[in-house]
DNA sequence: GAACAAGATGTTATATCGTAACATCCTATA
DNA sequence: TATAGGATGTTACGATATAACATCTTGTTC
């Protein structure tokens, strides 16, 4: 996530402010937050790792729900859909996503040391890459990046 | 792969030419290409998808070899590892490499219609990319592009 | 307010993807 | 010929994901 504890990166928006914003945007389009949906959302945002499905499971179970597989996945399936949460796939686990609502391609950034993920802004790469593609003859309709690296914490940290 | 055999894209080199590069890099670097490496390795050549692991064994099994998953799994982490293939996250599934021997991150163009996997030269968004984490702090070591889309022969169909 | 439709959840079972662990074999080298 | 390293064979299982169907809830329509 964007935010975290040491200071150093730049404030977005507190968790509190993303939870309202999923609330106010559920409602404003007929959508239903329920507890699960809400809870899982909560979870992936208090996480700075991704994830796992059967993670969130047991997370899930730690506060009082008794979810089979499904039940997670579709939770998921609903906040990836409209914008909440998106899949790391080099990871098969969840993020929640820094900037809802907004639609875009997702770039993560894999730490190799803290297993954090950062989600950057992609606006710029985003074209760029699409641009890239389509003079190859392909119209892109969504694209993932995911760069495995370090941090700026853990390269600091790496330093000999 | 590169080489569609509608002729629409740029010739790179024939899989003939690819089996003798892997054959001839492998014996240069003192790696063994055994049997199951060369099939796995022609079996992704030969495809303008990308395959599963349980749809190689599948094809294993077809021409006489009798293989258990870890079989397919090692001969796929072989060829990667060098070079050979790439898997692509988005479809847990591989391709063969257009440019094995050479250091890159491999970016792919799937295509919704067909599943044609291409992979494109990313030499260009590569260095993009990576100023762009740079800029956020986070030192990329290897990263992977996943765009979902429109091949161009199927772009072309579905033009109404 | 009864009937119905749509969306959400509960539940079982199973499909799909991937790997740990250990046995065996093969080949090069001392 | 001993032995060491890499490759393969094999069993068993772990991890990820979904199909299919039952139930429930809520809002709408007649």
């Amino acid at each position: 996530m964007a935010n975290n504890t040491d200071g150093k990166t730049k404030r977005t928006s507190t968790f509190r402010e993303k939870m309202i914003f999923a609330e106010q945007y559920c409602a404003k389009n007929d959508l239903q937050f329920t507890p699960v949906r809400r809870k899982v959302l909560e979870l992936l945002l208090k996480s700075d790792r991704a994830l796992g499905a059967y993670e969130l499971l047991d997370l899930l179970r730690e506060v009082g729900f008794k979810p089979q597989p499904p039940v997670a996945y579709r939770a998921l399936e609903f906040l990836i859909k409209y914008g909440f949460a998106h899949k790391v796939e080099h990871l098969n686990a969840f993020v929640a996503c820094i900037h809802p609502g907004k639609e875009h391609s997702p770039a993560f950034m894999i730490c190799r040391s803290c297993d954090s993920v950062s989600e950057m802004d992609t606006l710029r790469s985003d074209s760029m890459l699409a641009e890239n593609l389509i003079s190859q003859g392909f119209k892109v309709e969504e694209a993932v990046i995911e760069a495995r690296g370090l941090c700026e914490a853990c390269a600091d940290v790496e330093v000999k």
